[in-house]
DNA sequence: GCATGATCATGC
DNA sequence: GCATGATCATGC
């Protein structure tokens, strides 16, 4: 490596301000051309050669070693929720034959990204990365002991993983805030050898869930206060797992109907139908106030909590519903970026199961467990995606039949896991022919021919979730 | 009885 | 008023 100047956190991290006041965009500090290239090229090159003046190397060690610093330059956005991560933190290749034999302490993730000086920049739609530029630098040298401690889970979950001769099923969904994420030219062609096993692995890196960044981002770089967290006392999280502490919530109410669990709780039995009981219990149960995906943990985690009513065969009387999408944002995303992708494959899930033999009953609570989405179910679930892009590129075929609108999204019959319909509040078309439905403005949204149409969600197959389930029995 | 279009209820 | 989780209801 070449030498450098900058051999402490302060000079580091006093550069890193001085970039901040010049506000430089991108395009002025690429001196050898890199962002020609596609666009694609790594701005944190870019930075440690155009500002830093040195080389960027690629080896084990911090890009300042000698301080002990690693260079990240990371977007964030605005929501209707705020500030948020656009994008996981990719910290360094997982080398599965090396890792395996580490501790924490000595892994390549801990080695490189115990102290990191964060590069923010503002990521604007339709702005070209020459024009962006860094807004706010941050050192982040410790991690909240919360955190630690749940990283350090999910390092021993990835790690048990390829020492079991695993690697290959490896998932971002495995874990909460540090995943295994896929990187590399598009999977099929970026595989590497693993130590247990002949089967070749997906090349992965260590990386920040998204999900997780927004959490960094928001605590110590725009200073906002926390959410409340589901486990009020961080050292449980020494002699158990986080799955544990929360999975042993639950166990008190196992095998008692919402109306019982509602009286333990001292909960107001108002309406036992209403659509809304079984997550109001979940919630107490959680000792939560509020919609639980937005905990602290959950929420930081990309933990989905699903509450499921199921019947003596495990089989869901719904189908599962997820976010709507806007059709014009799905044509506009890349599958391993994309809001399916975070929301059905990286997301874990908390299921919580209520059984009835029929309607008249009142649910009984059976068993709740964590979930993600194994890897073999991939591919099917982006098939359906593709279909979906295909659909509405085409203006989804809306065609009035009998008073009611069809369309050529896919439907249930044509995977085993997931298809898309409706989600909105009302049925709302904007038609070629003039027709207009309901409120298009309110619950639909542009196809890209101009037609309107209801705005739509991913559901899981009623079958698919009852496998789930059964699978999740059996263990 | 299931698939699919449609809608309700809650939290923010 | 909207987003989201969850459920209803009709036609085949």
């Amino acid at each position: 490596m070449e030498e450098t100047m900058y051999t402490t956190k302060e000079s580091v991290m006093r550069r890193a301000q001085e970039l901040v006041d010049a506000k430089i965009p991108f395009g002025a500090l690429d001196v050898s051309g890199r962002l020609s290239d596609n666009n694609k090229g790594d701005l944190g090159q870019i930075i440690e050669e155009g500002w830093y003046g040195y080389r960027p190397n690629s080896d084990a060690e911090p890009d300042f070693a000698e301080a002990g610093v690693e260079l990240k330059v990371s977007p964030y956005k605005y929501t209707r929720n705020g500030v948020s991560a656009k994008e996981r933190l990719v910290c360094d290749i997982i080398n599965y034959m090396e890792e395996a034999e580490k501790t924490f302490e000595t892994s390549a993730f801990w080695h490189k990204c115990k102290c990191i000086c964060l590069l923010s920049y503002q990521w604007l739609k339709g702005v070209a990365k020459e024009d962006m530029f860094v807004d706010h630098a941050t050192l982040l040298n410790k991690y909240p002991v919360e955190d630690l401690l749940i990283i350090k889970q999910d390092w021993e979950i990835i790690i048990q993983k390829i020492r079991a001769g695993e690697a290959h099923l490896l998932s971002e969904g495995d874990t909460m805030y540090l995943a295994a994420c896929t990187k590399g030219p598009t999977a099929e062609t970026s595989y590497r050898q693993q130590p247990y096993s002949d089967l070749p692995a997906k090349q992965r890196a260590y990386s920040l869930k998204t999900t997780y960044m927004t959490h960094l981002l928001r605590k110590y770089v725009f200073g906002e206060g926390e959410d409340e967290h589901i486990i009020k006392d961080w050292r449980l999280l020494k002699t158990a797992s986080f799955d544990e502490i929360i999975l042993n919530m639950f166990s008190p109410y196992l095998g008692l109907s919402t109306r019982e669990i509602a009286d333990r709780l001292g909960m107001a039995w108002e309406d036992g139908t209403a659509k809304s009981v079984n997550a109001s219990v979940t919630r107490r149960i959680l000792g939560i106030i509020g919609d639980p995906d937005r905990a602290a943990e959950f929420k930081n985690a990309n933990i989905a909590v699903k509450t499921i009513v199921v019947d003596g065969n495990n089989m869901p009387e719904q189908a599962m519903s997820f976010p709507s999408f806007t059709f014009l944002d799905i044509l506009d995303q890349e599958w391993e970026d994309s809001d399916v992708y975070d929301q059905m494959v990286a997301s874990r899930f908390l299921f919580v199961v209520f059984e009835r033999e029929d309607k008249e009953q009142i649910p009984v609570l059976r068993q709740a467990f964590f979930w993600n989405m194994p890897v073999e179910d991939i591919e099917e679930l982006r098939q359906v995606w593709v279909k979906t892009r295909i659909a509405i590129r085409h203006g989804a075929g809306l065609r009035l039949v009998k008073g009611i609108v069809r369309n050529t999204l896919p439907k249930a019959a044509e995977s085993y896991l997931a298809h898309v319909r409706p989600h909105a509040g009302r049925a709302a078309y904007r038609l070629a022919n003039g027709t207009i439905i309901g409120d298009p403005d309110t619950d639909a949204n542009p196809l890209p021919d101009g037609q309107w149409m209801t705005t739509q969600c991913f559901w899981f197959n009623k079958k698919y979730t009852q496998s789930i389930i059964a699978r999740a029995k059996e263990l």
